[in-house]
DNA sequence: GTCTATAATAAGATAGAC
DNA sequence: GTCTATCTTATTATAGAC
């Protein structure tokens, strides 16, 4: 029987990990210290360690939260309206990025994390496939809508496609967290252009 | 009056820091501790220090290394020879990461500790710099050339095409350093098909 | 310049009281 | 569940001999 109800404790593991992405997204997975954590959070280290098992386990928990959360958002877009062009997925799902959890250069740091994390890699695998699949559907169902191609041709079409959508993903990204003066607007401007829209 | 030639001085260095490159591509940056380093060249942690004040200089120095490489490479690329069209560039550039020095996984963690570290950020800014010059100067070339645009319009149409260009290349790392079956064949065939050419 | 041995410190995690 | 105090280990960097 738990002493607290289930709520309570999720209500303190979220608190948890919320001070840890703040902590994070300052100093990194490597140079957060737990002592640095637990300033943050305004708990103790026995409250911590009551909730999460040690460090790696809060990295885990902060990746998840980071990765995951603008795909759950992309799903939900365009129900039941037209299917959208790629380009106007990408303008949906890009400018987001920067209101959201899955703020650029905490992502760029999970990234760096998973070439040298097992555990990590795999989360990153999962968000990605996710993602992969509801660009797919989306490319596959706008080519069919509106360049009139068959079903196989689409889906063809929208495989072809597909990498270059996710990695002017990635690009935007890679350069909103490095470059200080990216302009947001003018990488989703020649999206515009160049994609099929 | 140095004891030793300037030679021994640089190779020595160099071999350290190709050490350095080994170890962080398997335990990462801060994964990685001196000591790994020291064994991985073979010397002491004596030798280590005569040649570099600490960890962070290492570090500094492999990521100097591993982001610059490929710039200097395209540079030479196309050299007297018709201008490339923007999808000739990036099918030069791209798979050159795999054989280089700069591997796609190396790549991330730099992008990584450049989000928590000011030096490397401040070293990721030159090279990127460095890259839009060369690819600006490439796309401009060809748009005239065989676009038969005149140079203004050259140039802004160069401007535009850009950050995607350089956002393709970055997702392509990305994806060569994530995804185990990442085919980038087909990237570079999908870039041929829906990148001016 | 390079080696071995070690000093100094920082960090993750736990124990026991409340 | 949470707090304070502390144990233990790992890590960077240096000292001094050769």
């Amino acid at each position: 029987m738990p002493k607290v109800t289930a709520e309570y404790r999720e209500a303190r593991r979220d608190e948890i990990t919320a001070a840890a992405i703040r902590t994070f997204a300052n100093k990194g997975f490597a140079g957060a210290s737990m002592a640095d954590i637990i300033a943050e959070s305004g708990l103790s280290a026995g409250a911590i360690y009551g909730h999460f098992a040690g460090k790696h386990e809060i990295m885990m928990a902060v990746a998840r939260e980071v990765i995951g959360s603008r795909v759950d958002d992309l799903r939900e877009f365009a129900e039941g309206r037209p299917a959208p062009s790629p380009s106007e997925v990408l303008s949906h799902m890009l400018p987001g990025l920067s209101n959201d959890l899955a703020q650029p250069p905490l992502l760029l740091q999970v990234w760096g994390q998973a070439m040298v994390e097992e555990g990590m890699r795999r989360l990153l695998w999962e968000v990605f496939a996710d993602l992969r699949h509801v660009y797919a559907s989306y490319f596959e169902a706008w080519a069919r809508e509106h360049e009139g191609m068959d079903e196989t041709t689409a889906r063809a079409w929208a495989q072809r496609l597909l990498p270059l959508a996710i990695g002017l993903g990635q690009g935007f990204i890679v350069q909103s967290a490095v470059f200080e003066d990216f302009d947001a607007e003018a990488y989703l401007a020649s999206l515009r252009e160049f994609l099929p829209h």
